[in-house]
DNA sequence: GCGAAGCTAGCACAGCTGTGATAGGAGTTG
DNA sequence: CAACTCCTATCACAGCTGTGCTAGCTTCGC
């Protein structure tokens, strides 16, 4: 019985989380990972011909579970946007891609390494905006949907905003993962929520 | 006639710095820095004992140059604030900190690969929280400036607005470091502006 | 039984790493 | 002149790195 590639591609790409992590992407070696997952330098190059590969695997992984997650909050929302409160709903959206609970926060702290690492190493750059422009399509979204229900306060322009509030959300997320004690779920819900909330306001 | 000590280790610290610019944080080693000085690993090694020595301090060479360029920003603005218009002088003064010209696009980009090698060196994570405490209170003192001066729209509390204007200064750090064609500066004075004005509004 | 995949483990190579230790060349001071 | 400090360069050690290569193991199809 052949060994399923997808499921053992995933485990690497677990063992090099666990690693990045717990030493950072510059501790992801091959030896390391395969130690990591229990197998020989040989297995893991088996299955990725490269170093390089992997790792760019691995923190394509990343925004595979987002995209996910994201998908699934999408549907959830448009009921949510129908039965009244469209600011709720924004905020139930763009919580998906902050990290508020265990899992999220390991993701992003993940996904923050390889982001950091894209600066040496062009297509992890490349992952990193390509991400970016799903996230920047969310705040747009819940911009534009204000706008649609004419709850856009007069005088704001929907792409100064998207902007302003993707970089809001970025921020967050930064301070999420560096602050020495970092803010609560609630906390970011109450920044988000009173964000949104102002964008109804007339300038 | 011997060396000034302060001297050549400020130049080994930009020699670090050019090799992060370029190659990242992990090829910044003892013998690539002494190579890029024009010097022998014997003679860094005179100056910084140890490699973390090293690195750390190059990243605490960031953070000196922008204390001092801020410092100069503070009391250019105590004038700005008393001529009327406390805006504007937020607007400045948070400029400060952005990466909006060559030179601090630099410091920038070294100090976000330095945060990120934080995530593995506990000190080097301790000299970006010290460094954020320093903006923070800068976002403060922007937001109680106007709370000060009756601007403050009714019904916001300072720590969440400073909170909120602080996440949005990071992203929008982040934003010009990653973007693959980054904001100009008016674009991201704009976003300031904007964002300081609204918090003269009402709830 | 036999061969052919599919997968694993291990070796070898060349090159890099941080750091300890030591020898030598300037320049100043006695 | 000698002794001294300051600074530099170099060698050595042990250990890590990515990757090429090969031998062996299972498990399948015939």
């Amino acid at each position: 019985m052949p060994i399923d590639h997808d499921q053992r591609r995933a485990d690497l790409a677990d063992a090099v989380w666990r690693i990045v992590l717990r030493e950072g992407v510059p501790a992801a070696s091959v030896r390391g990972v395969a130690r990591e997952a229990g197998l020989s330098t040989g297995s893991v190059r088996y299955f990725f011909a490269t170093q390089d590969e992997l790792l760019r695997f691995a923190m394509r992984e990343v925004v595979s579970r987002a995209e996910r997650r994201v998908q699934a909050g999408v549907e959830w929302r448009t009921r949510e946007v129908g039965e009244g409160d469209p600011i709720a709903a924004g905020v139930d959206l763009l919580k998906q891609v902050l990290p508020l609970d265990a899992d999220r926060l390991t993701e992003a702290r993940v996904w923050f390494a390889f982001t950091a690492h894209g600066t040496t190493d062009p297509e992890a750059r490349g992952i990193r905006q390509e991400a970016d422009e799903g996230v920047k399509g969310l705040c747009r979204t819940c911009v534009s949907d204000l706008d649609g229900l004419g709850l856009l306060g007069a005088g704001r322009e929907v792409d100064v905003e998207a902007e302003r509030l993707w970089a809001l959300l970025d921020g967050l997320t930064l301070h999420v993962l560096l602050a020495p004690e970092p803010p609560g779920t609630d906390a970011v819900a109450a920044v988000l929520d009173r964000h949104l909330r102002d964008l109804t306001l007339n300038t």
